[in-house]
DNA sequence: CAAGATACAGACGCAATGTCTTGAGTTCAA
DNA sequence: TTGAACTCAAGACATTGCGTCTGTATCTTG
């Protein structure tokens, strides 16, 4: 049984949350914000960490500028359904209709929640028709 | 920045699986159904997943009977909502709304789906009044 | 008791992932 | 223009997770 390699890493994922906020910025930038205390290596790390986002594709780098700017290519609502798609072929063989009955049968579903929940759905209804 | 071991792992995963169907089952019973092409090595593998899942409380040994039943004991449910809410501590901040949102909009959502969904969220309403 | 099966403890090996080292390229002030 | 300081790039390294295997103790049955 061989092991699948994560979507996005932990530290990946720290990084993209920063770009989410930022909307660009430098190695410099992520690092200081990332690791406060940390020494220069760190540098080189977060470094690393982007060239692997670049690879999947969740980080764009803009070569044009000095230091090189970087910013998110994937909008951290693309992850969740790609999260909850992984979540839903491990456990319930792809189907996401047990995914939704968890959640919504879960505490902290505000009276707000529901109400635009089924405006969502409504929604829905109107576009199948 | 630690890395976090899986909760349930692959492997793992894949003995919770067979056991959800068949309520109990025995080592030598697993390794068939799981490596039918398998060397008898693979039992050893067997029991040390079992071993940990048992560590992990995912699965119950009945050591009275010989050779040991094993029996699941998480539901294949409670796991579904562990996932969600690590996914959602991940990518929301623990807030669960923006999954619903992501899932409602996903495809795949019949119309059967969004009737039953309204059925749960009625039933919601009423209870919280 | 002997033989075969099962249980258990520990070790192994590979891959994933976070981190670091080194050397080359770039910018800018003196 | 040259040197100092910063950045980039490629690869190596360390730790750990996780699937697998080995060896030995323990149990059951004939």
């Amino acid at each position: 049984m061989a092991r699948t390699p994560q979507d996005v890493t932990d530290a990946e994922l720290s990084i993209l949350q920063v770009l989410w906020e930022s909307q660009t910025a430098t190695v410099r930038e992520l690092t200081e914000r990332l690791y406060p205390e940390g020494t220069t290596s760190l540098n080189a790390t977060v470094q690393k960490l982007l060239e692997r986002l670049e690879a999947k594709k969740c980080v764009k780098r803009n070569r044009k500028t000095w230091p090189h700017q970087f910013s998110a290519a994937v909008a951290r609502e693309v992850l969740i359904a790609r999260q909850l798609q992984t979540t839903a072929d491990k456990l319930c063989q792809g189907e996401i209709h047990p995914l939704l009955t968890s959640l919504v049968k879960a505490r902290g579903l505000t009276t707000e929640d529901r109400k635009s929940l089924r405006g969502l759905l409504d929604e829905l209804d109107r576009e199948k028709k």
